[in-house]
DNA sequence: TTGTAAGCGTTATCAG
DNA sequence: CTGATAACGCTTACAA
């Protein structure tokens, strides 16, 4: 249970507790041998050095934290595996806080984290609330911080997201090249960056190929299923049916196709359905759904790797990563 | 950016730190008056106790490990939620680390978690390995160590894992109930030991009802969606398709069930799925499928309550809780 | 009720 | 190359 000390593996060996300090970390002038046989005893003993008194005395705690909205579904975690492994291979733990779609909750996570003095944080907003200036203003006291995700190609900070309008228009306009003549965009919420981002990037393409103003819509939904289904009946009573739908997210488009099933519209006969941000069960489901995939490991990796150049400050300048995704259609979008 | 240590209150206050100490630590005696004083002249000054100093000096890390299987689905993250609120309430940090279903890398982040000095861990094992001896030889060293889910209930330590054998037992009597004939369980791995009490339970139901053997079969899948379509594949291949599937995992359930409907063969008209392990597909998908719910989020409560009292000694003897779920009847496994 | 001072286990500075 | 020793910021006997 006692914890094998500095002090017990120097007295055994008779050499002072520098010695044995710079037997463990290499960048201090040591001779060979005596560094192999601290090291042997050490290991012999049980040694091993206590990070705690590490960080203390190096005035670092080398844990990072990491805020995001949720971690029920596999984008976030995806992205969270990505961090860790660059992290722990710098001998960083990695701190998770998920703020269950709450700002408050967001806020109170990045304060926690501060207050156990983490070296930098990686952020991945909930909503657009005014939390985005405190972030701010720890950031320009010199916290490290990098966001992620769902943040505005504006802010002015180290950031990584997806390219959403860039692939939103990129499946917009796949529905259109099918012929799909009213395309309804069920779009998030509203207040959500990433909902913004994509509903320009349909839009431009249904300006592109001039699509009449009166043949879509869009609609805003919330990110689950339930309110995927909610619209599509709400759309069904008011006998308000495009042919094709464009979701969100995959949640939403599978809440849609079973609510279309249900009623006896058949997909993609009688309407295509397009999701995005494409989870494990687009080939699980009739029709398999065609999605956009966002590379939710390298996002994790690369915000990973700004954050810990910015702790080293060998980062000077804000640096922005857009990742772009992947465009893969299967049964829910084409014509037969 | 320069933390405000407890010596420049007890400065600007000419108390000693002993006193700023106690003011911020309510266990120790200190007159009332002094105490808000210190307390609001530390919050102007914009004072935290550094965790870290704390931890040295009590040679205690306010941190636990969870090590999990995998945390890409749900299941695990809802756990990981339960423990995270139990252990956040008492000013504790959770680090996570996730197996990728590999026990190899389970031992190896058990060690990183006990080398960074967490104070208890809570260990969802991969498979049954040989770690389990390296466990409980820590445990024995008087390591607070509490294992969930995947657990043997003859292990002698404290425990909390879901009642497989009942449930696999109550979902297999669901559909002899529904009066089908030939049940094939496809079983996850062997190895695993919610297989073993699951293959239990299945059993126990075919034999209180008295099935033939001839009419029953187990056989072994893996825990992916493709594996459960892999068997489905080799089934039809060898024309030796039962009246009734029970799944060892709602994806596995989802993989036969793509496979059959690509094969024509409807469900449950021809053939009946049970999931278990209830996801938040089971509405999506069509049909809707028959599962078992487990309390994801009650299991991580309970686990964490259990080591947080092995961690305060209030926990004399090993516990064992046994969760009960709720089995729930949708389309996939009905008669019309 | 308060202050003094010795730890906690390292790292890092400075002599030698 | 090695050893003493002062930090790091807090808790906690012990004394006052």
């Amino acid at each position: 249970m006692k914890h094998v000390t500095i002090k017990d593996v120097a007295k055994r060996l008779n050499v002072s507790i520098s010695s044995v300090s710079r037997a463990f970390n290499d960048k201090y002038d040591i001779k060979k041998e005596t560094k192999e046989l601290i090291l042997k005893t050490a290991e012999e003993m049980g040694y091993f050095p206590n990070p705690i008194a590490k960080k203390l005395s190096q005035n670092k705690t080398f844990n990072i934290g990491v805020v995001v909205p949720e971690f029920i579904n596999e984008y976030y975690s995806e992205i969270i595996i990505g961090i860790q492994e660059v992290f722990m291979a710098h001998g960083y733990q990695v701190l998770i806080a998920q703020s269950d779609e709450k700002p408050e909750i967001e806020l109170k996570n990045v304060k926690t984290l501060i207050h156990s003095m983490v070296d930098g944080l990686i952020i991945a907003p909930t909503m657009d609330s005014g939390n985005m200036e405190y972030y701010l203003k720890e950031l320009n006291a010199g916290y490290p911080i990098v966001f992620m995700s769902r943040v505005k190609e504006t802010l002015e900070a180290s950031k990584v997201y997806f390219n959403n309008k860039k692939w939103a228009f990129f499946a917009a306009e796949h529905l259109i090249r099918q012929r799909y003549k009213n395309i309804y965009y069920l779009a998030g919420y509203k207040s959500l960056n990433v909902s913004i981002d994509r509903i320009e990037g349909f839009k431009r393409a249904m300006n592109k190929h001039k699509i009449p103003k009166e043949n879509y819509k869009v609609i805003e939904t919330g990110l689950l299923a339930e309110e995927g289904m909610q619209v599509i009946e709400d759309l069904i009573y008011n006998h308000d049916l495009p042919d094709a739908i464009f979701c969100f997210n995959d949640r939403v488009a599978m809440g849609a196709i079973a609510k279309l099933k249900s009623n006896g519209i058949k997909v993609p006969e009688d309407i295509a359905v397009m999701g995005f941000t494409e989870t494990r069960m687009v080939d699980l489901i009739t029709p398999k759904l065609s999605s956009v995939k966002q590379p939710t490991f390298d996002m994790g990796k690369n915000a990973a790797e700004l954050l810990f150049k910015q702790i080293n400050n060998s980062l000077m300048e804000p640096q922005t990563i857009v990742l772009n995704g992947e465009l893969t259609i299967r049964e829910s979008s084409v014509r037969n």
